[in-house]
DNA sequence: TCCGAACCTGAACTCAGTTCAATAACGCGA
DNA sequence: TCGCGTTATTGAACTGAGTTCAGGTTCGGA
């Protein structure tokens, strides 16, 4: 937990710079892992820095704050979720299909695409009051915005899923909310590396959240064993 | 938004004392509603002192820190929810009407205790790791262990009900998870004063949770019923 | 070779949270 | 009613993570 870095040798050359866009990527790996692992206050912003190898104010070439920072990452996690969801939808014509597709789908990510959920679910709770500085503002705005059509979206596919009676009636965003609430819980205690294999979490939690639904809950079994089979 | 209260005035005599632990329990109240409607790190610590009229020092002849505080309102609102918990078991032999009990029971709360709720689930990541100040700890500590308690009792419940073939088959360590992350996912967004009322979450999520388990999701239909009509 | 943009730094500042030494009020036994 | 330990409170000072700022250095391209 060194809180300060090492200071380049005197009479030394520096390193060669890399492509741009290179160390903010570097910082927000770092970032993620840390805030995801032992959360965002405990995280030293000073810390970050020194990980990869930066004096702790050079951050502020890259973010306003260690906020915004965290927004940032948010940010992208719902928009490449997003991103999944609408190719997912635009890619099936079966109602079916493109629902056990979006369960499965969203269970089947990276262990960094784990910290960046856990990260998510646990500092969710920042996005709501707006902050002062403008980039940093605009990040949590775009988290919050982008939250919120995510959850229209499932609304009006679960929706078009009752529509077609595949889907017991019921109220749309209640019915994402839950569906969604139960997709997010397990982020608060699932971390790669653990007991548990995210496979198997996956299988459990995709039946529930069918369940949830009200769908038959073995619509996707199918679907996991082809998984196993492949792996 | 005052940071700093009034001095008392110079030659005036100070208000009579109340009872031990009145003040306390003030602090708590404002901590719970602050806490919960802007979050912890919003929350100015001098502020809470403020809003009970005292100098932001005297808060440490109650609480060692701003956490400590924390963790005892995250303590108690489990071992109040533990509380009812037991009751409800140790009162109910058939297992469904335990069940259904439990689950609109968890719905049946006050104001204050939605907030404590929000706190909670907001800022559930904090009792992870140990901190230095003993009190502190004791108290994260003790949040901690009974969280686990208590998933462990709710895993055991469920447990004898599939024994009892009520239920059906599963891990009833990852039933508990989902069913618990369902409720708690809830108090995320639910707060008091909106425009859906708790009476409506609840029965919606009820019906939810019972379909997780793989029980009929009417089982409690019935209980909602004799609610509304007594209303 | 010059220039502007990107990148980075040390020193200093901020401010919420905290420590500490001292004081005031209370409650109770002598 | 006095004395004394406990409880409650305070102002002044300290701490440290986060931040600002006024500059430096490196780089790619004109």
């Amino acid at each position: 937990m060194a809180t300060n870095r090492k200071p380049t040798a005197p009479g030394r050359r520096r390193p060669p710079r890399q492509k741009p866009g290179v160390k903010k990527e570097q910082i927000l790996e770092v970032a993620i892992d840390s805030f995801g692992r032992y959360g965002y206050e405990e995280t030293k912003w000073a810390d970050v820095a020194a990980a990869v190898d930066i004096g702790s104010t050079a951050l502020y070439h890259y973010f306003e704050s260690k906020q915004h920072c965290l927004f940032e990452i948010m940010a992208k996690t719902v928009s490449d979720y997003r991103a999944r969801f609408d190719k997912i939808i635009a890619e099936r014509d079966d109602w079916n299909d493109a629902l056990v597709t979006l369960l499965v789908d969203s269970f089947d990510i990276s262990d960094q695409q784990v910290m960046r959920q856990r990260v998510m679910v646990a500092e969710f709770g920042r996005i709501a009051s707006p902050r002062a500085l403008p980039r940093e503002e605009a990040a949590r705005a775009s988290a919050r915005a982008q939250t919120r059509d995510l959850e229209f979206a499932w609304g009006t596919f679960l929706a078009r899923g009752m529509q077609q009676g595949l889907l017991p009636e019921n109220d749309p965003r209640l019915l994402t909310r839950a569906v969604l609430g139960l997709y997010n819980s397990v982020w608060h205690w699932y971390r790669p590396g653990g007991t548990l294999r995210l496979a198997d979490v996956s299988r459990f939690f995709v039946s529930r959240q069918l369940a949830i639904l009200g769908c038959p809950p073995d619509l996707a079994d199918e679907r996991f064993d082809k998984l196993e089979d492949a792996a």
